[in-house]
RNA sequence: UGGCACGUAGCUCAGUGGUAGAGCGCCGCCUUGACACGGCGGAGGCCGGCAGUUCAAUCCUGCCCGUGCCAACCA
């Protein structure tokens, strides 16, 4: 026979060395994904065999933290999964540079403040600012200078960025790269800007709106949080005019007195009643504004009547259009109040020169300031409301603590602020968003409620103009009448071919440059959109919508959509939103959300608390490998600490499985089926394992699919059946060629499948251990391409006498192991003579495996005794003789 | 105040309507021809509390307590 001199592809153990040397196959195996394009999306491969995925795009302003390895792992493994089962996977990546958190970084970075006034310096030089600079005045740096300055910074952090990514692992299509700034995705962002404006889904309108003082720029509702601040009450007493009646109001907004409208109560509030009609007058500024009844009016709360200003919150805002009230706008845009004079038509008052007194004192100041300012002034007899009223200011202000809303990256509370911006209409089509949000597939589940919350809660249009500079500009320019004054309904948007257009510089079809800014002529819209306007859109910016309809119809809507569960009301809501207003479509099948990296103590990482880890020295000491262990460990949703044991237990895990690769690819013999009853069981053992980790994948639980794989390759592979077919794979049982074989066979068969099935956790150990004789075996140059383990993968094995066999060895094993324990004995120490004792039917299974038992606990000479009394399937060792130890 | 999640060994976490699991840590032993970045053995838990459903509850239901997140309350 020719075929039985056949040997299996073995290696020199001896040549590999001791310790694995991760660092440096971290970057090997980087450089030889790259060079041979295994994670290249084919785009002329059809739908059904695509697995898109919608990347996040980081932004990369931000530093790297920990949090990004935990979810861009849980991704990466789920992209690996689905590629060794054949599908071509679209991964791209993108960075998310446009916005305010690239903005602030180049402000502190270079000491610069972007000042659309300042002359453009064609060759700016401006260096990292010292320590030194940053106490002197920033550097006032015009629109495209500065814009070049946050180009400038955002292409070194993406540099990082793609570091940690690549060291990591992530097998990213690096050809399908984007940036939210860049060319193509500002031509996507304006082409949706377009189709809603054709659409109807867009207005703009100068209302008050959520403005931040400091980055001076409008905020969406979703971008507002509630921040806990000590405040408190002030009771201050107002008078009605033309009578002698007196009320008091509670407000903690003192200082918005002077902008005072109107006050109201409930309409059945009895203390009341008699005032609905009249006016009030404002203590200090003796303004009269009308009383009116409002069921929103909580006779509860405060004294139960409150003054109405422009603007204190949003029920002022209601009150205000719905009432008609005047508009008496205080705040400024950068938070101080505005220079105002009493005694005319927008600022009444039955005092003036006392109301300009008075306000002198305030006018120019901070809010806060000017909240202190007014409570001295309340305390003025003079001030009051009507003649001989006493202070105003009933009593000390009542300290408590409230929740004031704030711009999640803004350092003082928002202030409502009359600005003209532009609108998405989404209030109108909340359970049309509802139901979109229903047909997406939630893992886990219960975080579909995060989104039905939010959306059930909703509570404001999408502002999505920002006035600020970075970011990509609302294409529209507005026709200037003949006197100069622009014509917000006449808006001309940019045609589609044109975009993307600056219309600060590009003028609009039918016009010339000269005819910017003058009257009769056009003016370009300055602002720029909101972040998410551009994120919302990143199936699109993927499938090239709007652009390549074969590509967009291989790409959208995507399989999966990964993130984490605090921006479902941003990232998720508005690209849910998005495409359903493009093409009442999903944009993916199913979201995928990471939970949260803890610090080791279970406390939230931020930067504040100074307790966020970053990632490298991580990953230097533990392993990409390792930190891979550590995020797909965790299951979905779940917020997970940073635990550095279990970066050990994942560094060990690669260390285990090439020192098993070593050992079994070190084995020699000639090629044999798998024949002899423990490698047959071995194998049964393995198709439901296979079984188990497909359907975790399946069901997207990878921490399942990990921890089932991690056991089965410690407890069954390397602690029981490597060690009990360990002699006869070695040729050292005595046994035949045939025998050899199969123990070979099947632990090669074991390796194969359990790196196959450890490949997306651990990247590089199974890649290396994959190349040093499956490669070539298998015909596949990396694991990552090769196909995943099926049952079927199996049919060809003849079925052993009894799957307990397996089980039924490694209890045999474990007891003889127990004695040599006892004993304080090495495991190694032979065994002159022992007797096994289990009931009859334990014994008799015991029969085909027990030679393979004999051999690996070194035992010489044995008696089998049956003993009912021992439990079935387990063995008690007697009569245990050592051999001595040897010298 | 409401919604969601969580509460299991010292720590980090799995898990199941039928005698409670892993890793780390701890204790004892073993320098074994893949691996001391190992191996073997062991100790350690009224599965947050109280009720209910059930033959049987750590698991299902209700209430309570605690933790976290989200949202509301913001005069």
């Amino acid at each position: 026979m020719g075929t039985d001199k056949l040997q299996f592809r073995s290696i020199d153990p001896s040549k590999l060395p001791k310790h694995f040397d991760a660092p440096e196959a971290e970057q090997r195996w980087d450089r030889f994904w790259e060079e041979r394009a295994i994670f290249a999306w084919d785009p002329n491969r059809p739908r059904d065999e695509t697995f898109v995925i919608d990347t996040p795009p980081p932004t990369v302003s931000g530093s790297l933290h920990i949090g990004h390895v935990f979810s861009y792992t849980h991704t990466d493994v789920l992209a690996r999964y689905k590629r060794m089962k054949g599908l071509n996977v679209f991964y791209p990546m993108g960075w998310d540079d446009n916005g305010l958190p690239t903005e602030r970084r180049v402000q502190n970075y270079f000491h610069v403040r972007c000042d659309p006034s300042a002359p453009f310096e064609e060759v700016l030089e401006v260096e990292p600012a010292s320590a030194k600079q940053r106490k002197s005045h920033p550097r006032l740096v015009s629109r495209p200078n500065f814009i070049e300055l946050c180009e400038r910074v955002t292409v070194e952090d993406e540099k990082a960025f793609e570091g940690l990514f690549r060291r990591l692992g992530l097998s990213i299509d690096w050809r399908q790269q984007y940036a939210t700034i860049d060319r193509h995705c500002r031509l996507i962002s304006q082409r949706s800007f377009r189709d809603l404006y054709e659409k109807g889904h867009l207005y703009n309108r100068d209302a008050p709106t959520a403005w931040d003082v400091d980055f001076q720029t409008a905020v969406a509702q979703a971008e507002m949080e509630e921040r806990s601040r000590p405040g408190a009450f002030h009771h201050v007493e107002f008078a009605v005019e033309g009578d002698t009646g007196r009320f008091v109001i509670a407000t903690t907004r003192p200082e918005l007195l002077p902008a005072c409208v109107g006050v109201t109560a409930h309409p059945d509030d009895p203390r009341y009643q008699d005032l609905f009609g009249k006016n009030a007058v404002t203590p200090l500024f003796r303004v009269p504004v009308p009383i009116f009844p409002s069921e929103l009016a909580d006779p509860e709360k405060g004294t139960g009547i409150l003054m109405v200003c422009t603007f204190g919150d949003q029920t002022d805002v209601q009150w205000w259009r719905e009432e008609g009230l005047a508009l008496r706008q205080l705040i400024g845009r950068n938070g101080t109040l505005m220079p105002v004079a009493f005694g005319n038509d927008e600022f009444p008052s039955a005092d003036a020169d006392a109301a300009n007194r008075y306000y002198a004192e305030i006018a120019g100041k901070g809010v806060n300031q000017a909240r202190k300012l007014i409570v001295e002034l309340l305390r003025d007899p003079d001030g009051a409301a009507a003649v001989g009223g006493g202070a105003p200011l009933q009593a000390e202000p009542e300290p408590i603590e409230h929740n004031v809303k704030f711009y999640e990256k803004g350092d003082r509370p928002l202030e409502l602020v009359p600005t003209r911006q532009w609108f998405v209409r989404l209030l109108d089509k909340q359970s049309a968003l509802l139901a979109k949000g229903e047909q997406v597939q939630w893992h886990p589940k219960f975080m579909y409620s995060r989104f039905r919350d939010w959306t059930e809660g909703l509570n404001a249009d999408w502002c999505i103009s920002r006035q600020r500079y970075f970011g990509v500009p609302i294409p529209v320019w507005y026709r200037l009448d003949e006197s100069g004054v622009p014509d917000y309904d006449g808006v001309l948007v940019a045609e589609p071919e044109r975009m993307p257009v600056d219309p600060t510089t590009d003028v609009p079809t039918g016009f010339d440059e000269g005819q910017r800014d003058q009257p009769g002529g056009f003016t370009g819209e300055s602002d720029i959109f909101d972040t998410w306007f551009t994120s919302s859109l990143t199936p699109q910016i993927g499938s090239h919508w709007s652009l390549d309809a074969e590509r967009h119809g291989k790409l959208f809507p995507a399989d999966i959509r990964p993130q984490s569960h605090e921006i479902i009301r941003t990232w998720a809501f508005y690209t849910i939103a998005k495409a359903m207003l493009h093409e009442d479509e999903i944009p993916w099948r199913h979201v995928v959300i990471s939970g949260w990296v803890l610090d080791p103590d279970r406390k939230k990482m931020s930067k504040s608390q100074g307790n966020v880890l970053t990632p490298m020295p991580l990953i230097e000491k533990f392993t990409a490998d390792g930190a891979r262990y550590w995020s797909a460990s965790a299951r979905l949703g779940t917020d997970t600490a940073a635990d550095e044991k279990v970066f050990k237990v994942g560094k060990r895990l690669a260390t285990k499985l090439f020192n098993a690769g070593k050992f079994v690819l070190g084995q020699t013999a000639e090629v044999h089926p798998v024949q002899t009853e423990l490698d047959r069981a071995f194998v049964a053992k393995l198709r439901g394992l296979i079984e188990r980790v497909t359907a975790s994948f399946e069901d997207f639980n990878h921490a399942q699919a990990l921890s089932d794989t991690e056991a089965f390759f410690w407890t069954h592979f390397t602690d029981s059946y490597l060690e009990l077919a360990k002699t006869r794979a070695r040729g050292e049982a005595g046994d035949g060629e045939a025998e050899r074989g199969s123990a070979v066979a099947s632990l090669r068969l074991g390796l194969d499948v359990l790196l196959r099935l450890f490949a997306p956790f651990l990247p590089y150990i199974s890649e290396e251990v994959w190349s040093w004789a499956f490669a070539v075996e298998k015909g596949e140059s990396s694991i990552h391409r090769a196909a995943w383990p099926s049952a079927a993968e199996l049919d060809g094995f003849d079925a052993p006498a009894t799957e307990a066999s397996f089980d039924v060895a490694v209890a045999c094993w474990n007891a003889i192991n127990k004695a040599k324990a006892d004993s304080e004995v090495s495991m190694g120490r032979e065994v002159e003579a022992l007797t096994i004792a289990a009931d009859a039917e334990t014994l008799a299974g015991l029969e085909p495996v027990l030679g393979d038992v004999l051999a690996a606990t070194r035992c010489r000479a044995h008696t089998l005794a049956a003993d009912a009394s021992v439990e079935a399937g387990s063995f008690a060792v007697r009569e245990v003789r050592f051999a001595p130890k040897p010298d």
